[in-house]
RNA sequence: GCGCGAGUAGUCUAGUGGUAGGACAACGGCUUUCCGAGCCGUUAGCCCGGGUUCGAAUCCCGGCUCGCGCACCA
């Protein structure tokens, strides 16, 4: 199954990054093949995730400022603290090591490790002393603006820069919820030891969508949609479901509609791309497993030569960002949501007079005419409060009390977030290795790469018979048409015309339009089919508008002409 | 980060201290040429740095990358 690898290199998927350099591990670079197909795949999303829902697209730094990790909890979470054994080497995090031997909670910082160590005199499993704690944060750090700067890190996930812009994204969809925001660019992580090519990143493509809801309405008109849907479900006990997505609701494997709604809508898009179904499956967050920020969160898998690997991550994240962040930067980020019918309460309200409060209490009556406005308990011939740490009791005749009726109208609510958050690198991968078939034609052994018709990053290749005049000269004639026509059009007139199909073939091209003797007679071509390596001939004037409808359709291009040899 | 193994044209591979060889691919040409045909020709390589040696692809040290195992993967 690795000759799929040799062959992404050579011919223009993907390339070791700084290779001429001597490489780095954890970076790859997109040859014009792999770029061309992860930009269908993008633009796929876009069609599943924003088109299609009430959903926008922004675009914000990559790098971030140092408070927003704090607010995020990235700045925490993601700092381990480290110990290695001076005597055989072994490295563990330090928190769950001491977890397992002490069973004590550890604050994630080498100062508090470096203190438990030392007070209960830990000691490496082997005997071993351990060496000075030492941290390690997962995010790539640098400093912003001249001399020391301002700390920044690269940022470990787009979703952030979503939810500090939430006041205006609200503002933007008018305080109606929900509304989904998304966000497709790169991020960041200091792997401590990527691998196994593209499946590993230190530098990563993610399109996240991050939908905001009324906590209390999990819910999607859709979700009908996805109801009867199959896909294999293993929950957090291991334990796998061949069930349809409604049931795993109602039996409350799966938390609530809406996260089944994203994982119905998730396997749908993932298949449209091209991952085989009978190799995908979707796996639940044990409770150690989940991220710091989730409440409930499963896994699209895709099985590939590597296992299965996590392509797709869809967490419930609560209220968990925008309570942090609400905290941290003191803005309101939470939504006035009405109410059908406005609540009609009586109650009674204490009206200060500021006459008699202003020359008895002097600099003090504005706090307590304001503690006065807000005071909720039983009111007597006085009422205490207690203003800035000191009791007062104020007398009667320092206020009136009338009563009112109060219309409420709604209430102010932190809306929960669930997020789709999809791996682009490694669904790129797992669409080439699901794609990737050996063929034997005529006893030869070809390579095919089954792409989706919509996904090929060439989409069709013109190939002149002969690599002489008149017939490269045609090619270059069609290949212009159809350059306008908006397709990705590559001309070939290198050598036979089996080896050319054939280069084609490895590389996904799902048609390849030959110009024979007969074009000059009747201003017909030939197309043939990757899959079938079947031919039909079509007019030349009618090739745009058969290739545009065969390139959105797995239609068949026999009922588009005569059949050709 | 630790341990083991590997690194020779674009790709695969031969070469174990003494002139780096082959296959495929690519490129040019010939051949009225529809599924990797043939013939002629061309381009192109010892991962990087240091050491040992008269001489290193080959031996030694360090780095980088790749594979496998351990650890890590919010």
């Amino acid at each position: 199954m690795r000759d799929i690898n040799e062959m992404l290199v050579r011919r223009g998927y993907l390339w070791q990054s700084f290779e001429i350099y001597g490489g780095m591990a954890g970076f790859v670079d997109y040859g014009p093949l792999g770029n061309g197909l992860r930009r269908s795949l993008e633009n796929l999303w876009r069609e599943y995730f924003v088109i299609n829902e009430r959903a926008i697209e922004i675009d914000t730094p990559t790098i971030g400022i140092e408070d927003v990790f704090i607010a995020s909890g990235h700045a925490s979470s993601f700092t381990d603290v480290a110990i290695e054994c001076e005597s055989c080497g072994k490295i563990f995090r330090a928190d769950h090591y001491i977890k397992e031997k002490l069973g004590i909670e550890t604050e994630e910082t080498a100062e508090f490790v470096r203190e438990v160590l030392s007070t209960y005199n830990l000691k490496c499993e082997c005997g071993g002393r351990f060496k000075d704690p030492e941290n390690f944060n997962l995010m790539f750090s640098t400093t912003i603006g001249p001399g020391k700067g301002k700390p920044g890190y690269l940022r470990p996930e787009t979703a952030q820069g979503i939810f500090i812009n939430f006041k205006r994204i609200a503002d933007y969809f008018r305080d109606k919820l929900p509304f989904g925001v998304c966000q497709i660019g790169r991020a960041y992580r200091n792997e401590i030891s990527p691998r196994q090519g593209v499946i590993r990143l230190r530098e990563f493509n993610q399109a996240e969508l991050e939908y905001f809801t009324h906590p209390g309405n999990k819910k999607h008109p859709l979700f009908k949609k996805y109801n009867n849907l199959k896909i294999p479900l293993v929950d957090k006990n291991d334990v796998e479901h061949n069930i349809t997505l409604r049931e795993a609701v109602e039996k409350g494997i799966i938390a609530h509609e809406l996260l089944a709604y994203f994982i119905g809508k998730t396997a749908d898009f993932l298949i449209r791309a091209g991952i085989k179904k009978e190799l995908l499956r979707f796996r639940q967050h044990k409770d150690d497993e989940r991220a710091h920020y989730a409440v409930d969160c499963w896994d699209a898998e895709a099985k590939t030569s590597y296992g299965w690997i996590e392509i797709v991550g869809i967490a419930d994240r609560g209220d968990y960002d925008l309570t942090r962040h609400k905290k941290y930067s003191k803005e309101d980020l939470s939504i006035f949501i009405s109410y059908d019918n406005p609540i009609i309460r009586k109650v009674k309200k204490v009206i200060p007079k500021m006459s008699e409060l202003g020359p008895t209490f002097r600099g003090k009556a504005k706090k307590i005419a304001n503690a006065l406005e807000n005071y909720s308990g039983e009111i007597g011939e006085s009422i205490e409060l207690d203003v800035d740490g000191e009791r007062i009791k104020v007398e009667r005749k320092f206020f009136d009390v009338v009563e009112t009726e109060e219309k409420i109208f709604g209430e102010r609510i932190v809306p929960h977030v669930i997020e789709p958050s999809f791996g682009l690198d490694r669904i790129t991968y797992a669409i080439l290795e699901h794609s990737f078939d050996k063929d034997v034609v005529d006893g030869e052994e070809r390579y095919v790469l089954r792409l989706k018709r919509w996904m090929a990053p060439v989409q069709v290749a013109v190939l002149p018979l002969l690599s002489k005049e008149p017939f490269t000269s045609k090619a270059e004639e069609i290949v212009q048409i159809l350059k306008n026509s908006g397709f990705f059009t590559e001309r070939d007139d290198s050598g036979s015309i089996g080896r050319r199909y054939r280069r084609y073939d490895e590389i996904g091209t799902p048609f390849c339009v030959t110009i024979d003797h007969q074009t000059f007679e009747d201003s017909t071509v030939t197309i043939r089919d990757r899959d079938t390596t079947e031919q039909v001939r079509v007019k030349i004037d009618e090739l745009p508008n058969i290739l545009r409808s065969l390139l959105v359709s797995e239609r068949d291009i026999k009922e588009f002409g005569e059949r050709f040899r």
